[in-house]
DNA sequence: AGGTGATTGCGACTCAGTCTCATGTGCGTT
DNA sequence: AACGCACATGAGACTGAGTCGCAATCACCT
């Protein structure tokens, strides 16, 4: 039986186990629109009557945020949390503030700016983090609702 | 007395106190050029046989972020660090994966980036997070002895 | 079906950050 | 110069995230 899940896909094709850990937790991670936090997990998991160990949790997440499966990302509020991710291309999230929601966003142009940053500092960047925080789509037609 | 120091002397302008807690602090971070954690401050302060509370650090850095004369960033581990900033316009850090050091830089036009993630994604974006990492000129220049 | 190395769950542990509260003190007022 | 009080501090208990070690389990290859 094909794996309906891309993430338990994905770990077949890397030749890693398909445990029923994994395979819950890839399950809850696909029903999730929006970015979540191991808590999060953690307490879905026990809400399914699935117990899963606190380690199994960050041990996974860790995994697939190195298959680039997922990606990490700080909050505003120093949070950490997760967001499912096509191993795609590079490119960024836009996290709804309101919601939680997160949406992927393609390659920006970033690298003339990074270029200009290189120029005015004298570093090599070899590494950048950006993150858009805003309201998502959803959550501006209910928070603006005259135009 | 005019304060020497200008996170103290921005303190009094803003009609905080300036309590001995507070001066050592600004003290300690006019003398570090990179980025430190909570716990660099308190490990300085114990350092120089000056206990400090742990809330009171926590408390301080806090009032000083409100105050835009630190920022904080999120390192790549994850650890939570504070760089000093002078209160000037809209600015980014880059940072020396290395050495620790950070360097100011300015605006880098971002706002055309920022135009064209709203436009692919509908959000409203009102808050981004740029961070830059890297090498420092000095630290290129240690690893790379050789053009 | 069997063997085995990867994976799990548990629980103890660490470490960052918060909270509470009694004590102390900067500073405006007198 | 002394006063008073709201603001600030330090100590230490507490919380919650994340890690570690280990014995038991099990996914997967043959």
């Amino acid at each position: 039986m094909t794996d309906a899940n891309p993430i338990v896909a994905a770990l077949g094709r890397a030749g890693l186990r398909r445990t029923p850990a994994r395979r819950a937790l890839a399950e809850l991670i696909a029903q999730r629109e929006g970015h979540f936090t191991a808590e999060d997990v953690l307490a879905a998991a026990r809400r399914g009557r699935r117990t899963m160990g606190r380690a199994t949790v960050f041990r996974s997440l860790d995994l697939l945020t190195r298959m680039r499966l997922v990606e990490r990302v700080d909050l505003p509020s120093g949070e950490h949390a997760y967001v499912a991710c096509l191993p795609s291309t590079h490119h960024h999230h836009v996290l709804c503030s309101r919601c939680g929601r997160s949406t992927d966003v393609g390659e920006l142009g970033l690298t003339p700016i990074i270029e200009r940053a290189e120029a005015q500092t004298g570093y090599r960047i070899d590494t950048h983090r950006l993150e858009l925080f805003g309201l998502c789509p959803d959550c501006r037609a209910a928070t603006e609702p005259a135009i």
